[in-house]
DNA sequence: TTGTAACAGTTGCATATGTAACTATCAAGT
DNA sequence: ACTTGATAGTTACATATGCAACTGTTACAA
């Protein structure tokens, strides 16, 4: 029986864990995004809540991809540079911006978001339907992530 | 039946699930480290794996933690800066540093580690040990992480 | 021995990031 | 109207990062 000292084992912190699959999971599709469009994480995540909400603030997308608020403002600089996204004045409340991709920003979301079916359907393959359903659920449920 | 189309959903899509759920269990632990002792989280891992193996190579940090060598040997340089990590020339091979920490990094180990224990109790009261236990298996079985 | 390739680790440079401060706008109370 | 405080979003500055190029070392073969 120990009453002291080190029971730590990185093997199993939590955090460890999901940061070892997060990018394990994570970096194949990041490499598609990066390479065939030149986008960062944070751009795909606006990208993806725009082509499927349609038209949020910054804020909006801030709330739900738990990122901050100057990432957010700088991928909305560059996607809009790269003309797959405009802004819109917000008629009430002129602070805020709504932001919705142009064409070529749906374009681009089309085939990024056939991309990621693809990618977690190759994962699942790979790995086992079943796990993948009860990992999902799992993270799902305790972690309680955006609906969407 | 949909023969075409748009099947993608954020919430979904594993590595989003993976990296919202890393970034919610790391968050205030990551706090404690960086108020504790200035530290980021490859300073972190690296101290990690030197408290628990005793005297290692950068190159063998890399291969366990996947960082990049150089963010690893930042790291390192930071660790040394602060008193925390020795180097010492490997006999056989110049090329290489053996790593380990000083005294004053084993005390910083021993404090950190202890406070990582409890985070994880801290999780497992909060989330249920029976669902902590199930996710970790799935996790170290899926993603085959480092043992130790 | 000499040449070549590989390797451990560091550094230069351009870019990305977080913090805090900033602008502009709104809302509410006086 | 006018202050006060909050909010959406941007920017300045210091720091962190990734990539590529670099140094110094080892292995090995001609």
């Amino acid at each position: 029986m120990r009453m002291t000292g080190d029971d730590f084992s990185l093997g199993d912190f939590l955090p460890y864990l999901l940061n070892q699959a997060a990018e394990a999971a994570s970096q194949s599709f990041a490499a598609i995004y990066k390479a065939r469009y030149g986008m960062g994480r944070t751009e795909w995540r606006v990208l993806v809540h725009l082509g499927f909400v349609g038209e949020m603030t910054a804020r909006d997308i801030c709330e739900r991809t738990r990122e901050h608020k100057t990432r957010v403002s700088r991928a909305v600089t560059r996607l809009e540079a790269a003309g797959r996204l405009i802004r819109r004045a917000h008629a009430q409340d002129r602070r805020q911006e709504l932001l919705s991709l142009t064409m070529t920003g749906r374009a681009v979301y089309a085939d990024l978001s056939a991309e990621a079916v693809r990618h977690d359907q190759a994962l699942a393959e790979q790995i086992g339907a079943q796990d993948i359903v009860r990992l999902k659920a799992l993270l799902a449920r305790l972690f309680a992530p955006i609906r969407g």
